[in-house]
Formats: structure tokens, sequence, C-alpha cells
DNA sequence: GTCTATAAGCCGATAGAC
DNA sequence: GTCTATCGGCTTATAGAC
């Protein structure tokens, strides 16, 4: 593209300000006249990057999904071993739901928003939890291989969905309560289960 | 009143048309037009009954959480002890959630789509979970008194916060996923978290 | 890229006639 | 209780001028 440079720029200024409204107001309240005004691009600029309101919901959670994915993997580097390293995805909540003054999980949210199960924001919703499942059924196969003759019988594949459901419901309950207290029972029930 | 049996008829239809259409369609989704037509009613009517829409919103979590608690307390009576009670909690949501189509909880769905902390929706949507935490907590005590020895140094406060994560992370991954595998996952969870 | 104007339709809510 | 008409404002999206 020729103005590649200023298309991006005008492109990322749309996707910065729907992240921000979209999750702090919900999908259907916010409006695409608000995310052209707070973005400050023209109506026109917007629609060319993006046709529908629809498309940009995509971009939206695509664009956050891989973001999120990259930070996780990143940020699970600093620690040590597995066991440390599933505690520490709980714990990052914590302060990561203070800074946004937490209004759930995105994902679970336009989910509950977009009643179309084929339609490809849900789908992208649906492929985070399968990319964190993933990464936690690598983590709990290195946890065993670490434990050792203690988890022996140990079926990993069984700990990893516990561990989503742990993790799932702490990410619901901080919603619902509108508190962090979730994320530390969660930590606690975590570390239950990784024993 | 002198027409309450008229008027609680209307209000009665309308409520469960709501009941239908912001459990399928989503609150915003809905538009009170839509309402007001498929319940068969009045304009003027509706009004006469909900002043706003938000009016509306409130009485539908409100009688939807009020029969659900009643339902399963009732629910629960069939089982022989607090171990059956326990994990038929979670047994029940299989048909449940086949029978609706499954789209989630309908206290988190709706607490996604009101932003605002101190609105009476999503006070009643806390209540609701809080009301469950209750009674799973006097289920919990119950078993440790059935189970004795075994049971003697269990956190039943503990096991009930830990219950609370397995049943509400089975809701939000069976919305995600639109599959109920979450809460088959979510019984054997629960299973070996009554051990 | 920017700006404004505008289309066509839906929103929640009100009013008047019967 | 019923019906229709209507309000002002919002929605997504398009078009034209610069």
């Amino acid at each position: 593209m020729v103005h590649s440079k200023t298309e991006s720029q005008a492109r990322r200024r749309i996707l910065d300000t729907a992240r921000e409204l979209f999750y702090r107001n919900g999908y259907r309240a916010t409006g695409i006249n608000e995310i052209i005004q707070k973005s400050g691009v023209a109506k026109a600029t917007f629609y060319a990057h993006f046709p529908s309101k629809e498309s940009l919901a995509y971009a939206y959670v695509e664009s956050m999904n891989r973001e999120e994915l990259r930070l996780m993997e990143e940020g699970m580097e600093k620690f040590s071993g597995p066991y440390e390293k599933l505690i520490g995805l709980i714990e990052f909540l914590i302060p990561w739901s203070r800074e946004r003054d937490y209004r759930g999980c995105a994902y679970l949210n336009i989910s509950s928003e977009i009643t179309d199960h084929a339609n490809p924001v849900r789908r992208e919703s649906k492929d985070h939890y399968l990319a964190v499942r993933r990464l936690v059924g690598r983590l709990m196969q290195e946890l065993k291989k670490a434990k050792g003759a203690s988890w022996k019988n140990r079926d990993t594949e069984q700990a990893a969905d516990d561990y989503m459901l742990i993790f799932s419901g702490a990410l619901a309950m901080a919603q619902v309560y509108h508190n962090p207290e979730p994320f530390r029972a969660a930590i606690e029930a975590a570390k239950r289960l990784l024993r």
C-alpha cells in the first residue's frame, strides 16, 4: 500500500479506541460515531479500514487475542518452573484487573453480546481459551516430569481441565462481584490442585 | 388493585417474553417494541407496568433469580445427602443447557451488558451467586459432618469457594465453547474436591 | 487524508382516540 | 385495557466537497 504508514496509524488509533470503549462500555452500547470521534479520524477513513462495525469487532478481538497470547508467553518466561508459571498466570490477573477497573474477561463479555455461534468474533473468543488451555496443558506435562514419582499416575489433561475451570471461574466471579477476591481464591485452589 | 388479575396477566406475558428475548438475543439487542409486539400487549399497557426498559430488566433478573433459587432448593430435596446434592447441582445444568440452546448464564450475560456497578440489575446478579454460595456452604458443612474423621481438618468455607470456581467456570466455558462438556469436566472436578 | 450533510431505520418513550 | 401516530434522538452507513 502506498499510504501504508498513515493508514496504519489511523487504523491503530481506531483499534485502540475500540479496545477501550468496547471493553469499558460494551459492544452494542458503543456507537461507531463515538469511536470515530474519539479516535480523531474521518468517517470515510474509518469505513476505508473497516467496512462495518462487525469487521471492527473482529479486528478488536483478533488483535487483542494475538497480543495477549504473546504477552502471556513472554510473561511466563520470568518464572523459574511450570508450578510458578501456572500460579503466576492467575496472580497476574490481580494487578491487571485493578488497572482496568475490571469489567471481566473481554472474550466472555463480547460472547455474551454476539449470539450467533458462527460469528467470527465468537470463534476468536473460543480460540483464545483454547490457546490458554494448550499453554496450561504444556505446563502440566512439564510439571508432571518435574514432580516425578508423586505425580506418576496423574492425568495431566484432567489437571489442565480442572485448572481452566478455576481460571475462568475466577474471571467470571470477579466480574459479577466486581472484586479481585476470586483471583486470590483461585490461586489457593490452584495451589491445592498442583500439590 | 381493581384490575389485578388482568394486569398481572399482561405483566406475566411481558415478563415471559422478556425472559425469552433477553436471554436468547441479549439485553441491548432486544428492543422494547419487539417485546411489546411479541407479548401481545399495548404500548400503554407495557409502560403502565414498567416505566422504563431498565425497570423491566430488573424485574426480569429479580423474578428469574427468585424462581431459580426456589427450583434449586426444591430440586435438591430428591437427593439423599449433601454429596449427591452438590454433584446434582452441576448435573442439572446439562439437560437445562440443552433445552435452552445454551447461551450461558443469564446473570453473567446481563452483567456483561450493564456496566454500572451500582445498577440494581448487577446487584441482583451478584445476589444470585451469593445465594448459591450460601447453599453450597451449608451443604459443605453437612458433608463435613457426614464425612467424620476423614474431613476433620477440612475448611468447609474454602471447599465452598473452590466449588463455586468450578461451578461458575463451567458456566462460562460452556458458553464460550457452546458445548456441555465443561459441565462434565466440572462434575469430575467436584467429585475429586468432595472426596 | 479531512470536513459536513444526509439517508433510512430503529431506539425508548409519550399522547390521543376508542 | 386496546389501537395508531408521533416525538427527538440515536444508529450504521453512504455521498459529496475540499
